[in-house]
DNA sequence: GTTGTATAATGACTGCAAGTCAGTTAATGA
DNA sequence: TCATTAACTGACTTGCAGTCATTATACAAC
């Protein structure tokens, strides 16, 4: 019986090496160029494992793409946590700075989350991977939610949907981190990406103190 | 010579008619799925055809976006022109609103428009074009620029650098736009797409009013 | 008409990458 | 030592973008 139990092991093993073997390659190459062959060699097996352990190159990608947004949960948490006794415009201000910082460290990140809403991807994965990653891009934005609320209950926002203003603070974001990432609209804009990331997040903030919305 | 003349127009007129059939086919099945022997078929011709009027799949994409970015300026423009006199806080509302008209009546636009920066498109255009579907994007971005320096003008708004607020602004309003555009996010997020970005547009023209940035 | 030439169009073919599966190898337990 | 199961392999299939040698068409000159 502890056979069983050190064979789930090294299945496990052999699973996280060829997520570390595809995220190298995906990051090196981006997802689009990397091939399962890559990956298959990067991890030292045949392209027959890696479809042994996953079904298809957009399922590895979403199972990278969790580990990576449980990093970035975990993030934000921390800044809301060290900036709870703030007021709430310091902590979106804060929460706004992690979710750059962490992409701005790996921007392939960031692109690959993206991309996840292109392309063959809803077909090349199951419902439940696709609903699991959603989830968890949920999971944090239930910090900015949470943020949002205080600044309500500070009254210092004046918005009267938490989930409105929080969706929209998040997608906004995300668009300017979106137009950032891509060289060449960046140089169109003809911006450095901090000054417009942080216009728009102080611009949203000063939106949400003023705007009584509805 | 006039034979010449007309050849030119019948040239011209089946380049428009493949342009037609990837219009169709990109929209009807997305252009991931699409195949180019799909818009060979519906143009009517062979696949080599094709290839002897666009050098790619992607770049028959490019010129699609042209046009459809062409004719969106237009909606810009007309929206702006008709505003002129109003305020500018109402100005921005009504190009904001164009902006979303344009893209509900065809979502698949702005997929597509957004795709582009993603995948192998770089590697498969030439940078000319990409360089003109950047700059047609640019010249949207004039009205909202125009709008803006006006309500600096008025005392309306706040914001220092014009091209930095507008740009926040697109960049913003785009970032609603894809979550909207995306049907299981969206349903995770739980909102009526014109609510999200109805208060998107809100709270980026309160801020813009009341936010001095730098 | 006939013929020569240029221009347009064709579709069989190549290359590449995702995904499959019949067959091989290795581990375990009787 | 052998039987059974689990893990692994890589040659193969499939599907599609892009190519190019070949064929068809239009037209001008005679």
């Amino acid at each position: 019986m502890t056979t069983k139990a050190r064979r789930e092991r090294e299945k496990e093993k052999r699973r996280q090496s060829i997520l570390q073997a595809a995220h190298d390659v995906f990051f090196e190459n981006g997802f689009h160029r990397a091939t399962v062959d890559d990956v298959a060699e990067r991890a030292e097996v045949s392209k027959g494992t890696v479809y042994l352990y996953f079904e298809s190159k957009e399922t590895i990608l979403a199972h990278l793409l969790l580990e990576t947004l449980d990093e970035l949960i975990e993030e934000l948490e921390q800044a809301y946590v060290t900036a709870e006794s703030l007021p709430a415009d310091e902590q979106l201000r804060r929460l706004g700075r992690a979710y750059l910082r962490f992409f701005k460290e790996e921007p392939e990140c960031f692109r690959l989350l993206m991309a996840m809403d292109r392309g063959r991807f809803q077909d090349s994965v199951t419902p439940e991977i696709y609903q699991q990653v959603l989830s968890a891009s949920l999971e944090g934005l239930g910090w900015v939610m949470k943020t949002i609320q205080q600044g309500i209950d500070e009254e210092m926002f004046r918005c009267c949907d938490v989930r409105l203003a929080a969706s929209t603070l998040w997608a906004m974001l995300n668009g300017v981190l979106e137009l950032m990432n891509h060289p060449l609209r960046r140089a169109m804009v003809g911006m450095e990406r901090e000054a417009l990331y942080q216009t728009a997040l102080e611009t949203v903030i000063q939106g949400l103190r003023s705007a009584p919305q509805q």
